[in-house]
DNA sequence: TACCAGGTAAAAA
DNA sequence: TTTTTACATGGT
């Protein structure tokens, strides 16, 4: 068991961003937590599955308390993962690099934007532990409905990852490499699909796409570099800038859940072509992205 | 039943 | 070069 303490640039709210991310789930996908201000988290640290539990110890300045538990560690088994390691994995899963403040001062004159980001104070996005996993997941959702992408990612996760303590952490590169095409289309994927997920896995397990070296590249860097892989367009390159690198200024004119919420929020009920958002978001730079997932948050949360 | 849903590559024109 | 088509699940 380890136990290490970390902070949060500017403000932050646990609480809310939990209430959030339950929000984008299906109806009655996940139980009613038994203790809905922690966020746990199945996850691999040192290539081991462990449990990763975030809990908010203060609110100004923002304080978090991040606790993990694998299955050898404990009163008689090895140690648990050096504090670096959990402080680095919590940090990523709560975003806890990123400053609102520069974007609460750009919303604050905004008839729309000004009241939500006072609804939402804190409010971050959860990012998924690797890039790998937001790849696969950005292939699991193209085209088809969220719902259906759902239940998809259920069965692949569970397929092909490994549970913990009730949990399962999400299948590494190497598993998902040496699955067979077949394996992946019973999931529900499209033959298609199983190879675009299968030859990701293979170029990462090769060494061929150094995932861990994107944090240091533009925006632009990484969608060329995501576009070049067969299977990922322009859609999912944006898909994984904001929610698997928490770029807050990605516009995601391409993707039709944003066209079909902000001709509904921002327009005039009709969905909005790809130059229309552009436009619609315009006002937000450099915070398009964040400016995005605000809007969505309210909407989810009926507060717009 | 047919169509749409947070796309993409490959075939056809 | 531009347009059309196939693909999988789940809801309406």
């Amino acid at each position: 068991m380890t136990i290490v303490s970390l902070a949060s640039t500017g403000p932050y709210s646990l609480e809310l961003s939990l209430r959030a991310a339950e929000s984008f789930a299906p109806a009655g996908s996940s139980p009613p937590h038994e203790t809905p201000e922690v966020l746990r988290s199945a996850v691999r640290l040192d290539g081991e599955a462990a449990i990763l539990e975030v809990r908010q110890v203060n609110d100004e300045p923002a304080r978090l308390e991040a606790e993990v538990r694998t299955l050898g560690s404990g009163p008689s088994g090895r140690p648990g993962p050096p504090p670096e390691t959990v402080a680095d994995a919590a940090s990523r899963l709560v975003n806890a690099a990123l400053d609102l403040r520069p974007f609460y001062r750009l919303a604050a004159g905004h008839s729309l934007l000004g009241p939500l980001t006072g609804a939402l104070h804190g409010l971050k996005a959860f990012r998924p532990q690797t890039l790998f996993e937001m790849l696969v997941i950005a292939v699991i959702e193209q085209q088809i409905s969220l719902l259906a992408a759902y239940h998809i990612r259920e069965r692949i996760v569970h397929r092909f990852g490994d549970a913990i303590d009730g949990l399962t952490v999400f299948p590494t590169p190497e598993s998902l490499a040496q699955a067979p095409a077949q394996e992946l289309a019973e999931c529900g994927v499209s033959r298609r699909k199983a190879e675009y997920i299968g030859g990701l896995a293979e170029l990462v397990t090769a060494g061929a796409l150094d995932l861990g070296s994107w944090e240091q590249l533009s925006d632009d860097e990484i969608r060329d570099r995501v576009t070049a892989v067969r299977g990922f367009g322009r859609w999912s390159a944006d898909y994984l800038l904001i929610r698997g690198l928490g770029r807050p200024d990605v516009a995601p004119a391409d993707d039709l859940g944003i066209q079909t919420l902000l001709g509904r929020i921002l327009g005039d009920g009709r969905r909005l072509s790809p130059d229309e958002v552009r436009s619609a978001l315009a006002p937000f730079a450099p915070f398009r992205g964040l400016a995005v997932f605000y809007i969505l948050a309210g909407s989810r949360l009926s507060l717009i």
